[in-house]
DNA sequence: CGTGCTGTTGAGGACGATCAATGACGGTGG
DNA sequence: CCACCGTCATTGATCGTCCTCAACAGCACG
């Protein structure tokens, strides 16, 4: 913890100051690893801790009667797994949380979340942290189901992009799948493929197999990108001022 | 204050006993009507109070570049319109609250907020508020851009009923538009209008020239609605034995 | 009696889904 | 070392849902 970890970080733009981080550090406990492809919240969990993303990638998805998987957000080092179950404990069988990569994740127990939450600035971060996360929702779900599926594609990449920024992961590399990318835009896989084709041949993704932005600003325009939520982070920490 | 409004009946649900409960209602003030098509918050506006939805049907929606409008959360009476804003005052140019019908409204000083939130069973009830939203955008980003045009719209009208049944409204009939359909579902009004037509052929919807569900059970169906969290108010009050 | 908004209907075309097959790659076990 | 397998990426062809454009009807409003 000399480091500045991206969970630090985060919650530093939330307004916690170094005293309630350390409180906050100390009873992050039970570092495990999860392997790409496994599930770091199995659906219909019931969980008695909540689960901090330490490395990697995942996403929380919900499945569907037929099977299908739809992704609502994707999570990166430093976000929170499943906060929002600590409030408001549904027990939602077909929602859960998949590591997209090799993950290493830690648990808060809910009893040290109680006292915790005895701190105010803590509360007022963890609220913040889960409203974050509505925020991108809210974004998602204004962009979702319209304009042309290389807009969808491109917010979506830009959207990750953000996220990573805001927590000190820089680089173009995403190390997600396409079929990720359908899941989480609800394209097919197959249309998926020929629109960052498209992307690929406009210099904007690299020409490897794997997606990689090369060229942000034309991904940006292209997607139509409000930036302004990507400069959350940095908005966060003026807004800190405000807290108390 | 003497009967049992909407707003009273959800922060019950949320675990608010009486005395918290008299402590938020007396600092809700200023009524206000606001008339239909008017916006209850205007886009960019930076709040300094929160909005309480006393009567009428409200959207949250966002202004896209084009002019277009996405209908991120339709709202109902006892419904907090900006909640979210205190906590993250974001100051989003493109974001707004809409009365879809004459809605009568009051506001709660964030002056006010601050002191309300040190009674632990406010805050945590409050929190859980903007959670039910998340929880609400989590659903629908999970069926936005899947399955058919009917399916969605069924969905839609599902959850609409469900959010108006836990604050004791019901009814089968919703005040809003066609257009306001098309805006959050995505769809374009003309393919919304011939989806109602058939919803109205399997005598699921009134005949009449304004949307009134007839037949909840089979539009359930027919949506693939997921009931479990219609139920969300019931369970919230079964939790709330974990406040504290 | 015009004006504007919402609802309704028709026709044509585009975008993306679906089905199907193949290629590239890494891992696993013989 | 090579055969086998599973996953992911890629390509082609066809089909359908839904969008777009355009016009009109009903209704409330001034």
């Amino acid at each position: 913890m000399g480091s500045v970890g991206p969970l630090a970080l985060k919650l530093k733009s939330l307004g916690i100051d170094d005293g309630d981080l350390n409180a906050l550090v100390q009873v992050t406990k039970h570092r495990a690893r999860v392997a790409a492809g496994a599930d770091v919240i199995r659906a219909g969990d019931t969980g008695k801790h909540a689960i901090v993303l330490f490395d990697g990638m995942a996403c929380a998805y919900q499945r569907s009667e037929n099977g299908g998987r739809s992704i609502l957000a994707f999570q990166h080092a430093g976000d929170f797994c499943d906060l929002y179950r600590y409030v408001l404990p549904e027990r939602d069988s077909a929602a859960g949380v998949q590591a997209l990569t090799d993950c290493s994740i830690a648990v808060i127990d809910y009893r040290d979340m109680d006292r915790l939450l005895t701190r105010p600035k803590v509360a007022l971060a963890l609220w913040r942290a889960t409203m974050l996360d509505a925020a991108i929702y809210r974004v998602r779900l204004a962009n979702a189901s319209r304009g042309t599926a290389l807009e969808r594609v491109a917010h979506l990449l830009c959207e990750q992009l953000a996220s990573r920024e805001a927590v000190g992961i820089d680089g173009g590399r995403l190390p997600i799948s396409q079929i990720d990318v359908a899941d989480a835009t609800g394209l097919s896989t197959v249309h998926v493929n020929r629109t960052i084709q498209t992307l690929r041949s406009l210099n904007i993704l690299s020409p490897a197999s794997s997606i990689e932005v090369v060229a942000r600003k034309q991904l940006a325009q292209v997607a139509k990108f409000d930036g302004r939520y990507l400069n959350m982070a940095r908005l966060l920490s003026r807004w800190a001022v405000r807290v108390e």
